[in-house]
DNA sequence: TCGATCCCTTGGATCGATCAAGCGATGCGG
DNA sequence: CCGCATCGCTTGATCGATCCAAGGGATCGA
């Protein structure tokens, strides 16, 4: 607060506040990162000096010495329009909170669709951040593999689907059992014609979330074939998979891989005027906003985005501390959020 | 590329590019800052010499010696759970791409909710951005006064409510004019009996929402009393008192101040049997995901969310240059999304 | 031939913090 | 009383880019 009522513009240096208290640069630098090194008198004074002047380390020179942002870099994925899938939202805000609370800040950037890793690059090159966060695995990543060979710290949200071998630290959401929870929980209603729509079998996310869907079915027996569609994550084709299904396997339940596809599977059902939740039960996946305003409520799979964020940061953490700490990856569990859809 | 390979981990300086090209250090500077002072022929033997190393000027230093940091500072306001609010994610997007598009990054804090500008003043203190982007105005703005106070630069989203007195830049939605064509829309379908949805009193952009459906009705002398009613921004509320308006004062069309507003008319109208856009029109407000997928579509006002990032970006500019050029407020007109919930 | 450009070099200082070495005072054992 | 380690603090160098001032060499026109 102080300095903003002097004349001079520009914020006090650890050499003013050093003069102040009357000690040495050195010593103000210490007494703000390793103030067990002070004796507490002299940290007195010098913290004395430090409210006064309102003095906060400039970060720039803090960086160029120590050689380190305290930045994290995120690439910023957003929704698609016409799709449910919000996640980024809820996940955003509690990575800031979380990283916040350990000193680091989000950088966000945007990436060119035509060259994945040219972004990235230009940030490491700068040495503008000191890690990054990498959501986009949905098909494949080629950021990681690339990260990995430039030897620069990150952190995947996503199982590296697509090379096993990877050694990199990931934190990742248990899709199948997320699936299987909504199965059960059908099947405990009553439920035995349970129909699985989920994402073209190109997408690993969408064959885990439905291996999740078989293997409960399986675990009672019942059979699976002829009861799944695979298609585009839209509300048309999703519409139309559940029409298609409707006619032909009579299912009194639908799995749906995301709300998107869920919201399909309700007009759907609106088309021939049957109640669901009442008549046909149906289950989406992400929890977003649409399963929770629509009328009556649509029963959704629950990433827990916010203990995601916390795993993410701690193996960001232990990857930026000397020496790094590399853990191996974190499988969390999804919950399920029930509400009227599902009877 | 090309140094990933070596075996020294830090990236290439200045000095070493100079020394590859056989230049000095000013010189690969300007290549980089002002190549207008280069004879093409050394330009290109420096933009040699960068591309084979794969130099990026460290901004650590460079924010150092020229005190910017290219950072824009963004507080980010996650959407509330059960609200189809997620205007946030699409305007984060455009933003970025944008900022990104003049060099800058956007730079992601939380803020804590008992002392707003707490963080604001960390940040400046440190000098770790160069102006904040203000996005939460809805209920007054004691961020944008204390942040003119210190002289920090700063572009608001969202006009000045609380003081029309204030000076600083600032880009904003017309809420009314939204309201307003969501109205006209429904006056032109025939509809004559209008209820409007909206936020309690105290929100200013609540109220100004409402003025656009007034003067609407009021342009073609329809009666507005007994039509209208405020409540909090959920769907419950929104049920609630679509329910009462329903009863008492027959309405054949609805506009809302939001879609979570609106989803809850979808709701009481669908306790009642009553088949939204054939029997009753409804129009919501943000074009949110909800609206959009939710079977039939919820009509819609959109905000020119692309155009507002694109406003902001420009006025930031306008603030960092030198001198400073200080741009009056910015007033984007909505569109309206049609769907069949309108008829 | 002289001077005026033009293009680049040279050497240095600077931004503000941290690192690494060093120095005086104190304490303790021999 | 000396030697030596420890504590608490200071001093000079450093990170890498930019800014500044002065000047040198080549080219060109007068």
């Amino acid at each position: 607060m102080a300095w903003s009522g002097r004349l001079s513009l520009t914020p006090p240096t650890l050499a003013d506040v050093a003069e102040r208290a009357g000690v040495s640069r050195q010593t103000v630098s210490n007494a703000v990162n390793n103030p067990e090194l002070l004796r507490p008198d002299t940290l007195a004074r010098v913290q004395d000096a430090i409210a006064e002047l309102g003095y906060s380390p400039n970060r720039a020179a803090r960086n160029l010495r120590t050689r380190a942002s305290h930045l994290i870099g995120l690439k910023f994925n957003p929704a698609q329009e016409g799709t449910a899938n919000a996640a980024m939202d809820r996940f955003v805000h509690t990575l800031v909170e979380t990283a916040g609370d350990s000193g680091y800040h989000i950088l966000l950037f945007a990436g060119t669709t035509d060259d994945p890793v040219a972004a990235y690059d230009a940030l490491l090159r700068s040495t503008a951040v000191d890690a990054f966060i990498v959501t986009d695995t949905y098909l494949g990543n080629p950021q990681a593999a690339w990260l990995t060979s430039r030897r620069a710290p990150f952190v995947a949200f996503g199982r590296p689907w697509d090379n096993p071998e990877a050694t990199h630290a990931w934190v990742d959401v248990d899709g199948a059992a997320g699936a299987e929870l909504a199965t059960d929980h059908l099947l405990d209603k009553g439920h035995t014609r349970i129909a699985w729509i989920g994402w073209r079998k190109d997408s690993f996310i969408g064959e885990d979330r439905r291996s999740g869907w078989t293997r409960s079915m399986h675990a009672r027996d019942l059979p699976t074939t002829g009861l799944a569609s695979r298609v585009e994550d839209t509300v048309a084709s999703g519409r139309e998979a559940a029409s298609v299904l409707l006619d032909e396997a009579h299912p009194s339940a639908f799995v749906c891989a995301s709300d998107t596809l869920a919201m399909g599977v309700l007009h759907a059902l609106g088309d021939r005027g049957i109640h669901w939740g009442r008549d046909v039960a149906v289950v989406g996946f992400d929890d977003s906003q649409v399963a929770q305003v629509v009328p009556g409520g649509l029963t959704s799979v629950r990433q827990p985005l916010e203990q995601v964020a916390v795993e993410l940061v701690k193996a960001l953490e232990g990857l930026l501390s000397t020496p790094p700490v590399a853990g191996p990856g974190v499988l969390l569990s999804p919950t399920l959020a029930v509400r009227l859809s599902s009877g």
